[in-house]
RNA sequence: GCGUCGGUGGUGGAGUGGUCUAUCACAGGAGACUGUAAAUCUCCCGCCCUUGGGCUUCGUAGGUUCGAAUCCUACCCGGCGCA
């Protein structure tokens, strides 16, 4: 993998590169189609590709329940397995030791807004006993099986192992995604456990890339706090990681910052991936924060869910109001949905929970983010990025 | 015409003397979703102010009862059977 910067900038973190990988290169910034279990939901790569998606992320904890990582490796890795020709990229499963750890059966998410103390738990004891289908040690995490509650240890080591057979281009080391209701004391706790994770990720990666054509990204973590997210910034810098992740929990209000920091600490060469973040607003701001890559379950989620997104905010295509609207979602979107059909089709299909509806609404809302990241990375070229910004976020409104 | 069974909120369908504005499902309305336990989840869904409460509902009209969607009578409507 190499990463080459084309133009950055001015007055910021934000650059402009292209990273080579052995299945193609990606201009960055870019969004990361997320695939989780090795297809993109509800669409197929052409649809994917069509969308204008670079690389495809696959999840490592999905994959080996199911088939199972020596099937996929038996396939020709993950891309090969599931007919994507271009880059792609697996997570380590760090992020389900938070969803189905801290997380699970609560209504928390990964970005919080500071504005709600009912999601800030002041002990993290008073519930330790809540049902979690993942549990931390020292050494790895114990997960039970959403699909048939067998148990399954993952440590560092397994993950990379697991990783190395899906196949990927680019893999991540395995951490522990912290939830943002955690206090201090606790993300210290996280993070060290995140580090020493990192090193031995980054160990079993070395004994494994004989061929050297899988890179691995280290991740950091640090919650929302500053210290912390210096402190690991510094801390994965120093490893031989080929690029880095950020993880872990933010509240909306301070994620810039956060990521800031993170991003004037790692060295410039190689790239930076925002994992799980994609909100519109987001992808400006990592963008200016110097952020290379993301990926996030929001277009596809969404779009299964009904919900559209268009240059002046989200819309529920479900409303009443779109039942007769025969207008495309958008009259100037190249995508195949916006080319082909109407809002009043797209809610009939919702309505008649029809399957197509996903798929199309999918196929806008991918177009729509990654298209969104490549005018970004376009504006960079054209020294046009703050006021493209500008009017981006005058006419979209988020809810 | 006689007999018989049945008529419950937009629909299907529970409920057979009080805890009934009435289980449940569907339809309908609004919302949520950020490294996918998610084609999922939450809330609303008679009317009116809306914390809480007020009013009107179970084919129609009477009646019994402290109290009726539930019991009785008549009528109306539908299914089935016999003429």
């Amino acid at each position: 993998m190499i990463f080459k910067i084309e133009k950055k900038l001015k007055g910021s973190l934000g650059r402009v590169g292209v990273l080579s990988t052995p299945h193609g290169d990606i201009l960055t910034p870019a969004f990361v189609a997320v695939g989780t279990k090795a297809t993109v939901k509800s669409l197929n790569p052409e649809q994917v590709k069509d969308a204008g998606t670079q690389v495809v992320l696959g999840n490592t904890y999905h994959l080996y329940l199911q088939p199972g990582d020596e099937i996929v490796r038996e396939a020709g890795g993950i891309g090969k397995f599931m007919n994507w020709s271009g880059p792609t990229m697996t997570d380590s499963g760090g992020f389900q030791v938070f969803s189905l750890g801290a997380a699970y059966g609560k209504d928390i998410s990964k970005v919080t807004k500071v504005t709600d103390p009912s999601l800030l738990i002041p002990e993290r004891f008073d519930d330790s006993d809540a049902p979690r289908l993942a549990k931390i040690g020292q050494d790895g995490v114990s997960f039970k099986s959403h699909l048939d509650g067998s148990i399954h240890y993952i440590t560092p080591e397994k993950s990379i192992q697991i990783q190395h057979n899906l196949g990927a281009d680019i893999i991540f080391a395995f951490d522990e995604c912290t939830s943002p209701a955690e206090d201090l004391r606790y993300q210290e706790e996280a993070l060290e456990r995140t580090h020493r994770w990192a090193e031995r990720s980054l160990v079993e990666h070395k004994k494994l890339n004989t061929e050297n054509k899988i890179s691995l990204f280290g991740i950091v973590q640090g919650g929302r706090e500053e210290s912390l997210r210096k402190k690991s910034a510094e801390f994965i810098k120093s490893l031989d990681f080929d690029g880095f992740g950020i993880g872990g929990s933010f509240a909306k209000e301070d994620m810039s910052s956060a990521v800031k920091w993170v991003n004037e600490i790692l060295p410039e060469e190689k790239p930076r991936h925002l994992l799980g973040i994609g909100e519109p607003e987001d992808l400006f701001m990592g963008v200016e924060n110097g952020v290379d890559l993301f990926d996030c379950v929001a277009p596809t989620r969404l779009g299964r869910n009904g919900t559209i997104y268009t240059k002046t905010g989200k819309i529920i295509i479900m409303n009443t109001k779109f039942r007769n609207d025969f207008k495309p979602i958008e009259e100037d979107c190249e995508c195949y949905t916006c080319k082909n059909y109407s809002r009043a089709y797209i809610a009939h299909l919702f309505h008649g929970k029809e399957m197509l509806a996903g798929t199309l609404a999918s196929i806008h809302n991918l177009y729509f983010i990654v298209n969104l990241v490549k005018k970004i990375r376009q504006s960079i070229m054209d020294d046009t990025f703050y006021e493209y910004k500008k009017e981006f976020l005058l006419n979209y409104k988020s809810r």
